[in-house]
DNA sequence: TAGAGTTGCGAAAACGTTTTCGTGTTAAGA
DNA sequence: TCTTAACACGAAAACGTTTTCGCAACTCTA
């Protein structure tokens, strides 16, 4: 087993200087074709690859981007990560990611670790706890340092820093319009509590579409689930909720939820009632994964184009990351940016 | 905006060396109670943390890991590196990811990106293309030179590390000879060409099941997709194939899916066909991901336990990164160890 | 052949740590 | 008062690079 060889092993092979070996290995005109060659056909040889680390440290950047999620078994978060990483990697970095499991402490903790010179900037959604606390320190504090932050998604404004979103209350607003469109007299809702923030834009856009159409919003039509009953082991209860919504609101024509795992079970609970969809019942779901395109019959759904958005969060960091380089005037007050992307419907099987 | 604070910094200020400063900070008792506080306290306020890349470049370890893996936009995938982050942080690591998207090339790409210097070790899955081109000269470059490998899933014997795996076989034979327990006399099979290895170990799987129980295998009763069709422009051809199976076959009363979406596309077509789900026709597919959990009815699947694996995988690599540290012996062959995690049925609605 | 210019290379600093070793000062013991 | 030990701190090396600067040894030119 032979350890990575270094310049100074190579130096001492050939019997030149440190500096000679860098010089000739990255074509220096300084240095005799001769030497040149000689060198060059060493470190070929021994596979030398100048050490990343090493690298960093005189640069003073990583060229590595921090990635932090709530969490990564989730069909959005992962393709934004396919897009972040798809762009990092075209343009020469690496990403490195944190799960903070929706955790407060976890976010800080992983916040902490890469802030200390591993990374050179962040991309970043924040955890459903985070939002509760408000409390957003560690955030700013990272900013001070001079460390660049990109949020998508879950963003809050009072931080100053590049934000990309989707239009949550735009597209719920197209999402039940196509809804009313398509002949839907009594559109209920399933959605979170307001404290996600998402959940709360996603209603929101619910009861403008209503509104823009003359159409009475019915509190009885809007349920709001406890946040906790994502988690697959509660899933007969948030069933049960459904299931209730469906028996107490016998007119129900129309559903739209807000996440993929409230409209199948929608779909489950009316067909347990005998509704057929599309005819007795239209569902429209806020995200588009895979349980929309592969469940029986599909559902048609709202793209928030995760991929995109990580694409588009990794082009404005790493924008600011070499925009930095050049413009050494701290002075300028930094403008930031805020992107919306564009949601669009996906029509399928489970609207008219 | 004030840049992050350094030893030398503080040194100055404080009008000391930077050894005091350093000394002091991890409280060695060379430094006299009263500079110790005066430099803890300056270090407080300033919210001084040494600087990673700094360290990494003097111990010579980054306490980072690397994964590569094909793609993380899919439910095993992402579970996996669930597991992988869990124990690596908390055993002080963090998690670096590269996508390799199946592709022979990327994968090489990553692994030199990061095999310089940027991690100490990798988990990591072969890509589909590196299996077909039996090329892995890559991965016992990086061996050699004194990086270990753990690999989960798509594994290969010939290289000398650590492996993660299901027992792909047994698996599939228990969930083959459940449905021959529950009363399938045409058992059929939607697997992938045999190049994937994991279909084909799964494949075997099924005939073994067949054989133990003095079934003859049919091969009309075994279709084997092109892996192409995976992505999600081509699950129409999936269907039509997936339908000529069942117009052929009219006896089939039990379908093994290599993968859910296998399983949730022969679910779709025998309700097309009419047939009744678990009456007419059980399905089990292998994976354990969301669509068997969620899509109606909810689907029989061999759980492969990705986090599991991932927790696995992560310690085997840290104990022998850790090892090696007091371990200066060189010349002690290595001895690699291959741990089967289990796989386990978790019956659902497709089977009686 | 002296002066000037060119060529080819090495020394050293810098990035931010940790740690070993050395050293000056003070206190204690004889 | 002299020796020794304890105490408190600093200098410097090392990790692996890149780059600036300096300096010999040539090659021209006049």
């Amino acid at each position: 087993m032979k350890r990575k060889i270094t310049l100074k092993q190579i130096a001492k092979e050939l019997d030149v200087s440190i500096s000679t070996v860098s010089k000739a290995l990255r074509n220096s005109i300084e240095i005799s074709e001769d030497t040149r060659q000689k060198i060059q056909a060493f470190a070929k040889l021994y596979n030398y690859r100048p050490n990343n680390i090493a690298l960093s440290l005189k640069n003073r950047k990583t060229k590595t981007i921090g990635i932090i999620i709530p969490e990564i078994v989730h069909h959005f978060f992962s393709k934004v990560i396919t897009g972040i990483e798809l762009v990092a990697n075209n343009r020469g970095y690496n990403v490195i990611v944190g799960l903070s499991n929706e955790s407060f402490d976890k976010e800080v903790i992983n916040i902490q670790m890469l802030a200390n010179g591993s990374i050179d900037g962040f991309i970043l959604s924040i955890a459903k706890e985070t939002l509760q606390h408000q409390d957003y320190h560690h955030f700013t504090e990272t900013i001070n340092q001079g460390m660049p932050i990109v949020m998508f998604d879950r963003v809050v404004n009072e931080i100053p820093c590049d934000k990309v979103i989707v239009d949550d209350v735009k597209g719920s607003r197209q999402a039940v319009e196509k809804l009313i469109n398509n002949g839907c007299k009594n559109i209920a809702i399933v959605t979170t509590k307001d404290y996600v923030s998402v959940g709360k834009l996603r209603t929101q856009g619910y009861l403008e579409a209503l509104e823009d159409h003359k159409i009475n919003a019915k509190s009885s039509l809007i349920l709001k689930i406890e946040d906790k009953l994502m988690s697959d082991d509660h899933i007969d209860k948030l069933e049960n909720e459904v299931e209730q919504l469906f028996e107490s609101n016998k007119d129900i024509d129309g559903v739209f939820a807000v996440n993929e795992l409230y409209a199948v079970t929608a779909i489950k609970v009316a067909r347990k009632l005998g509704l057929k969809i599309p005819n007795d019942l239209q569902v429209i779901s806020f995200s588009d994964g895979v349980l929309s395109r592969h469940s029986t019959p599909s559902i048609t759904a709202i793209s928030q184009h995760g991929q995109a958005i990580g694409e588009k969060a990794a082009n404005l960091l790493i924008n600011r990351l070499e925009a930095e380089e050049v413009d050494y005037d701290d002075e300028t007050e930094e403008v930031y940016e805020t992107v919306v992307i564009e949601t669009n419907l996906i029509e399928r099987e489970s609207t008219k």
